[in-house]
DNA sequence: AATGAATTCAACCGCCAAGAG
DNA sequence: GCTCTTGGCGGTTGAATTCAT
């Protein structure tokens, strides 16, 4: 015998929600808030099961959803953050109020991943890369060095035991760099610094990003071809200190993962 | 215009974690 | 500590729509 459903599904109606039924949902929460889903149909006198009916609420009925394409600049913040996170696609859309997590992960699924496949990026996941190479990557075209992480990658026992090397004790460069490596795979961080040092000056980013989103805090992390160094600097501040604030969870998601 | 293929995305499913009793 | 309920999450499905021939 297994688990009983959430609720008693019999007699209830499944499939697309009519406008009718989305009013009488909105209505009610506008009315009354969100109490218990589960009662929250019997009392909004709606066929549906309460999950259904949060489900509806939370990626279609809620106010203050943002409708519409998302833009360049969100679809780069995506990729970024898929490359940090993996398919966590709740804590992805944390980052984009109004935003849902279907929403994103559809769009990962249809759109980004197409794009990533056509431009030959995404594949490149399932190739051995050089050293040398991932750091030129890093250094040259952050957002495709990220995508060198499958999503289905396997957490391997190599990969758990540069998970266990992390020197958290050094300073906070050193331990983001280190992060990056646990990501990419094998990649010497100290090498890895000489080189920032040595070719920022030169830094070319391989993609642009034409940045017209009304959200600034979107477009803080974009930046454009021609760039000088500093404004790398600036962009990989940007970047990094957004996630040292996300860090010490996602580290320890990680390493709950290798136990 | 017809039709089959491809794409999109809303909705469902099953699992898990947290909290209450 | 155990069981049950509930909310939340990620994976998947399939109807609707768009595209290609």
């Amino acid at each position: 015998m297994g688990r009983q459903p959430c609720c008693d599904k019999v007699g209830l109606k499944r499939g697309p929600w009519t406008t009718e039924e989305d009013c009488k949902l909105m209505n009610f929460i506008l009315e009354n808030g969100i109490q218990c889903w589960r009662t929250i149909p019997k009392l909004a006198g709606l066929l549906r099961c309460g999950k259904s009916c949060r489900l509806r609420w939370i990626n279609y009925l809620r106010p203050d959803l943002k409708r519409g394409m998302l833009s360049e600049a969100e679809q780069n913040k995506i990729i970024e953050l898929h490359a940090r996170l993996g398919n966590r696609w709740s804590k992805i859309a944390s980052h984009f109020p109004g935003r849902t997590d279907n929403e994103i992960k559809n769009h990962w699924n249809t759109h980004i991943k197409k794009r990533l496949k056509a431009s030959g990026v995404y594949s490149v996941a399932h190739q051995q890369v050089e050293p040398r190479e991932k750091a030129e990557l890093i250094l040259g075209t952050m957002p495709e060095s990220i995508l060198h992480i499958p999503d289905t990658e396997p957490k391997t026992n190599e990969i758990y035991e540069r998970q266990n090397k992390i020197d958290i004790s050094s300073d906070e460069s050193t331990f983001l760099l280190n992060n990056y490596e646990i990501m990419c795979g094998s990649l010497d961080v100290v090498s890895l610094m000489n080189q920032v040092a040595n070719t920022s000056a030169s830094y070319s980013p391989s993609f642009s990003v034409e940045e017209s989103s009304s959200n600034p805090s979107i477009g803080e992390s974009s930046y454009t071809q021609g760039d000088s160094a500093q404004q790398w600097g600036q962009s990989t501040d940007a970047m990094l200190s957004w996630d040292a604030f996300n860090q010490l969870e996602e580290e320890l998601f990680y390493f709950s993962k290798s136990i």
